[in-house]
DNA sequence: ATTGACTTTCCAGTAACTGGAAAGTTTAGT
DNA sequence: ACTAAACTTTCCAGTTACTGGAAAGTCAAT
């Protein structure tokens, strides 16, 4: 199976399958014209990493996680150990958007949106009332 | 004042300042022996840039912010329009972490975490059940 | 005069792609 | 057989918003 054929398996562009291998992250063996060649191994990685990036894994945790993967003496504590991680990352990044939704949406409300000049939402970026 | 002390000012790494004015977002005019020089004006320029960013706002809607409030032929609207669309891409970035994290907690919960290399993180990257 | 703390510019690197150019390959149609 | 479309290859550049570091100039104090 040629590079097309696997992005449209996986979901991934072409582009970001060979950006992958340009990074060793997925290698794909070569037909003797120079096009990679994708079979069923090849899927299943691509697979696993582009359901890995979903989850919002760096591509480096990727790795790890395809190195855990293929290894035979990975215990399932270093696997939940990268994740843990990544979950405390998320929940960073979520507290972080909350109160920054929550800012917007008080000064969405606090602006009338009319033809006005006169603007909260400037008048605080401005450091007003600071 | 020089730009170490407009830092501190603004809590932005002096790097950071420097970077604004390359990309002409806040320009400062200079000392006779090539020092930036940070006056008033300037320095709520950089405290707007500051407190957008810390909003979400990137550095191009920073830049339209600065010019409405420098306009005086601005309305309102026009401000609230630039929110309201940050908030939306506030609101998508919200919604996608958190699906994120609830499927990260499921995996958690159900992974042992031992020494045993069985493990449903893995599994569930791999594409069992699907 | 020399140290230390500033400052300047410029170049490179970060994360994870994405777009585009130029060139080679394969396939389908005539 | 010829050609045009559809793939594929590599390589280079651009994206976002900085950040680190080098080499060199400046300033204040000893």
């Amino acid at each position: 199976m040629n590079i097309g054929q696997a992005a449209k398996q996986t979901g991934l562009p072409a582009k970001t399958i060979r950006y992958y291998e340009d990074i060793g992250l997925v290698k794909a063996p070569r037909h003797d014209n120079g096009y990679r060649y994708y079979a069923e191994h090849q899927l299943q990685q691509l697979g696993f990493v582009a359901r890995a990036r979903n989850l919002g894994f760096s591509v480096d945790e990727c790795r790890s996680l395809l190195g855990l993967h293929a290894s035979t003496s990975r215990s399932s504590a270093e696997v939940k150990a990268i994740l843990k991680k990544h979950l405390d990352k998320v929940d960073r990044k979520l507290r972080e958007l909350q109160a920054m939704r929550e800012s917007l949406v008080k000064l969405e409300q606090a602006c009338p949106g009319d033809q006005d000049p006169d603007c909260p939402i400037l008048g605080s970026l401005a450091g007003s009332k600071e």
